[in-house]
DNA sequence: TCTGGGGTCCTAGGACCC
DNA sequence: TCTGGGGTCCTAGGACCC
């Protein structure tokens, strides 16, 4: 039988920010999204005060600030680095872990040498609090998604754990579980079973499998079999390769100069040069976008989007940045306020350049060592130390704001917490 | 003034082939 | 006027996730 346990930090990346300023405890706090847009993470002293997931900020400025709401822009370095600590921890608990996302991790319970997994999840949780300050809930189901109903529910219990093992207490609390809570059941499928009458878990549970493929397709079957406690997705310890990679941001003010799109998508390009590099990948072929906002409704709008072919399989930033560049030429028509632009890749293969170096001299391999170098540069300096002229010096017009950024308190030396 | 970013999986339908 | 039957591969778009 199997047995899975799902773990997550409680409003992550405000704890995060918690634990290295205690001055925001018991205070409303969220964190913001790239471009301090809108609010990505809630304590519930913030969900009290009636801010949602995905709340523009400019909206609930005023609220935020009759209401003491501390509003901080999102540090990924910081959330990055404790929630690698996070999974260090849960490694020392079970051989068996799968790093879910940046704040969720899934354990293989069922072979735990453990009499009580009740005893065991607080035993977790505990640990995680007492080493990293992060609270946690713990979930556990015989199926992923029963792990993951379970934890949501333990969100409102006083321990923050609950064991779902046993049907009897399964089928009660899936009596009244809204199904847009079921993992797996997005909007657009919660209408459809809404249409229907349906809307707790225990009745998508009780479905024929065939009827929630003709509904769902066959996610929705595999869905109801694993309500059922039937287990259909494994635990994926080690990661997949990856498929693709993209690298698209809002600008902090919208872009009307060609020059200045140029430069940005210069940006992006040596960014998914990294981001490649880093994975061990390369790509023979870039997508570049760019788009004006649909909230510009009373504005000329325009979306466009362009393929350029490598001549071979690259992950080389200055071949990504021309290739873009081209792009950009293609693409790029005046009279407009652009807000948003990318790159986009798909079909990604390992790097054929040390393959090609052999046939055409050392292009390849000396480009290959100019990335080494400026890889280890920005790793030990930080980001974008060194960096492609390209890219242009003066960046503050469209690059990305975080007006309200706390300390990279983890992974920066000038930026530790100081004790006074 | 101000509305995120980055992934995955699935299906339908067209192009193409024999 | 008649105008098969099946495969495969690729892509766009939808849905979902955090």
């Amino acid at each position: 039988m199997t047995a899975f346990a799902l773990v997550d930090g409680n409003s992550f990346y405000c704890s995060c920010e918690r634990v290295f300023d205690p001055r925001l405890e018991k205070r409303p706090v969220i964190v913001l999204s790239n471009n301090d847009g809108c609010a990505v993470a809630r304590t519930n002293e913030a969900k009290a005060l009636g801010i949602r997931m995905g709340h523009p900020y400019f909206q609930i400025k005023d609220l935020c600030r009759r209401e003491g709401v501390v509003a901080l822009s999102s540090n990924y370095a910081l959330y990055g680095d404790m929630s690698r600590r996070l999974n260090q921890i849960y490694d020392r608990f079970s051989p068996d872990v799968e790093i879910y996302s940046i704040d969720e991790s899934f354990i293989d319970v069922s072979r735990l040498p453990v009499k009580d997994r009740t005893t065991w999840a607080k035993d977790l949780r505990s640990t995680v609090k007492q080493w990293s300050g992060i609270p946690t809930c713990v979930g556990i189901g015989p199926t992923k998604t029963l792990a993951k109903l379970a934890n949501k529910v333990a969100k409102k219990l006083a321990d923050g754990v609950l064991d779902l093992s046993g049907s009897t207490e399964r089928e009660r609390v899936m009596a009244d579980f809204p199904i847009g809570d079921v993992w797996g059941i997005g909007p657009a499928n919660q209408a459809k079973l809404a249409a229907m009458g349906i809307q707790f878990a225990g009745q998508v549970r009780d479905l024929e499998p065939r009827q929630a493929r003709q509904l769902m397709t066959v996610v929705g079957e595999r869905l109801v079999h694993e309500l059922n406690g039937r287990s259909c997705l494994p635990l994926e310890t080690v990661p997949p390769v990856r498929q693709g990679c993209a690298v698209t941001r809002s600008f902090g003010q919208r872009v009307t100069r060609k020059p200045e799109m140029e430069q940005a998508v210069a940006g992006y390009a040596t960014r998914l040069g990294e981001k490649l590099r880093r994975h061990g990948l390369a790509t023979d072929q870039v997508t570049v976008f760019m788009h004006t906002s649909r909230f510009d409704d009373d504005e000329p709008q325009r979306s466009v989007s362009m393929t350029v072919d490598l001549p071979e399989a690259t992950n080389d930033t200055l071949t990504l940045i021309k290739a873009s560049r081209r792009a950009v030429d293609q693409l790029w028509k005046s009279g407009y306020r652009y807000a948003k632009a990318g790159i986009v890749t798909q079909d990604l293969v390992p790097p054929s350049g040390s393959q090609q170096a052999l046939f055409d001299g050392l292009d390849h391999e000396r480009a290959a060592r100019v990335m080494q170098a400026l890889d280890e540069a920005n790793k030990r300096w930080g980001r974008a130390t060194v960096f492609p002229a390209a890219m242009g010096i003066k960046r503050e017009a469209f690059s990305t704001k975080f007006e309200m950024r706390t300390p990279r308190y983890t992974t920066r030396w000038d930026e530790l917490p100081e004790c006074r």
